[in-house]
DNA sequence: CGCATGAGTCGTACACCGTACGATCGTCGT
DNA sequence: ACGACGATCGTACGGTGTACGACTCATGCG
């Protein structure tokens, strides 16, 4: 916030000419002294999203993270650049809990499937990633890429070529970003059942109000819709499923599928 | 921020028993007196559309949009409760761009299709606009209900029953709103090309530095990859058509398509 | 041993944020 | 003419990120 980066120095001295920051990943932690109750990156992280885990993600302060830690504000600078720093080496260490096989089992298709349950396992353990995720932070840390390379891996042995790997990797990450994000947006729902209710109220209000034909005949199917966590799971896959069927056809129309496959669904057959 | 809402008022009256705040689209515009230079909710968020399409979400400031209509910060309050308030009128206005036919054409793929493309463009417009659905804002606005309506109808006609017609209308919603959010992000890096080369320059950096097997053989293609925004657009189509293809598997074999269908192969125009 | 060095910590200050509160002004119904 | 009230605004409070300089103190060197 406040002046954009470059402060009142950068002002002073002529222009940025120099002024492209290196990313996080490009300057390393101090070289860790033991002095033996030193800071260190990897316990700010920790404590950072301890804290985020406990009181949600606008609590993170950079002074009430500090006084988490029984430390001075200022102290967290020294071992981190800035704030939005911080959040990216949290958002890393997050994906750092994706327990994935260290290589490919071969089938690609079982391969997507078992990343993009993970992912979505992770993003629902830690709701507010995804806000961060969409916050326009660049992502390149080592255990964000270890996904990135996983998913890549699953495919390229099949022969699949650059841009439709990107093709069908990227609708993956799509569909498990965007669908994980709209469930974990209902967990950041106020947890108070009145204020739940008075929301719902207010849907079913809206509802009534303005001319919406279709949502009407639904209304009282909304009015009590309390979908189950097993449910959202089960539609999460239906629809991940349907992504990997159609994928696949294209996969194989294009001849790069050992023509084992045979989607399960069995129909045709 | 500050004290979360029930400030000093709610903490002198015992407890919030009644302290449910209801949403701004229960909290009617004032009615609106035609002192004629009055201001108005539509004129207030008019004027932070134009703000923050100029200079960034980051840039809407109560102040700073008070200043940019010659007003003092505090009038704005007059009309809007909140920012929080302010954001949703200004998310739901944005929706509104979206036009749409006013009843679906009858067949489910071409009117998911058409509102997917639809909605993409629209987020696309305004990059910020993900940023702001992903922060756990209801979004219960009139023409976010539209969009909702609209999607729901174009299954609602086959006699799909709940279960399925959310399952399904929500896949496409997800995939659209990851992949678009994905696309967004990039349009959200620095616009000034030295920055975007030392990013760039990063992510490679981390790429040789990590073990990646496969993402290192593809280095050179992620070094001058630069995907045109008719690639992108091209991309985003593929996954969305591959997705809608195992949706309407699916749905036939549930017995809920005229069977004329037969999902077109290769493109459909 | 004494002491300079520099790593690491922290207090203070600045600009900015959202917004509660109360004063104020302009217009209208009477 | 005069209250009432719709609407605007100045000020103030507690919060934020972080620049800057002062401080502590373990360590290396003479």
């Amino acid at each position: 916030m406040t002046d954009d980066g470059k402060g009142t120095a950068s002002a002073a001295d002529a222009n940025g000419e120099a002024g492209v920051r290196p990313s996080v990943w490009d300057r390393p932690e101090r070289p860790a002294r033991p002095d033996r109750n030193a800071l260190s990156r990897e316990q700010i992280v920790r404590a950072a999203i301890e804290l985020i885990d406990r009181e949600g993600p606008e609590a993170l302060s950079m002074r009430r993270l500090a006084a988490s830690m029984g430390v001075g504000a200022m102290s967290l600078y020294w071992h981190v650049e800035r704030k939005a720093d911080l959040l990216e080496l949290v958002a890393d260490a997050i994906f750092g809990e994706l327990d994935l096989p260290v290589e490919p089992s071969g089938d690609w298709r079982t391969d997507l499937r078992l990343i993009a349950l993970a992912t979505r396992a992770l993003f629902i353990r830690h709701p507010w990633l995804l806000q961060s995720m969409g916050s326009g932070v660049p992502h390149t840390g080592p255990n964000f890429l270890r996904h990135v390379e996983f998913t890549f891996a699953s495919l390229a042995r099949l022969g699949v070529p650059m841009p439709m790997m990107l093709a069908t990797a990227g609708a993956v990450d799509s569909y498990v970003f965007g669908s994980t994000l709209e469930q974990a947006m209902e967990a950041n729902l106020p947890s108070d059942p009145d204020e739940r209710s008075a929301l719902s109220a207010s849907y079913i209000a809206a509802i009534d109000r303005g001319d919406y034909p279709t949502l009407s005949t639904m209304r009282d199917i909304f009015l009590d819709w309390n979908e189950s966590a097993e449910a959202t799971e089960e539609r999460f896959i239906y629809g991940l499923d349907a992504l990997l069927d159609g994928l696949g056809r294209r996969l194989s129309d294009a001849g790069y599928l050992p023509c084992t496959e045979e989607h399960d669904d069995g129909e045709a057959s």
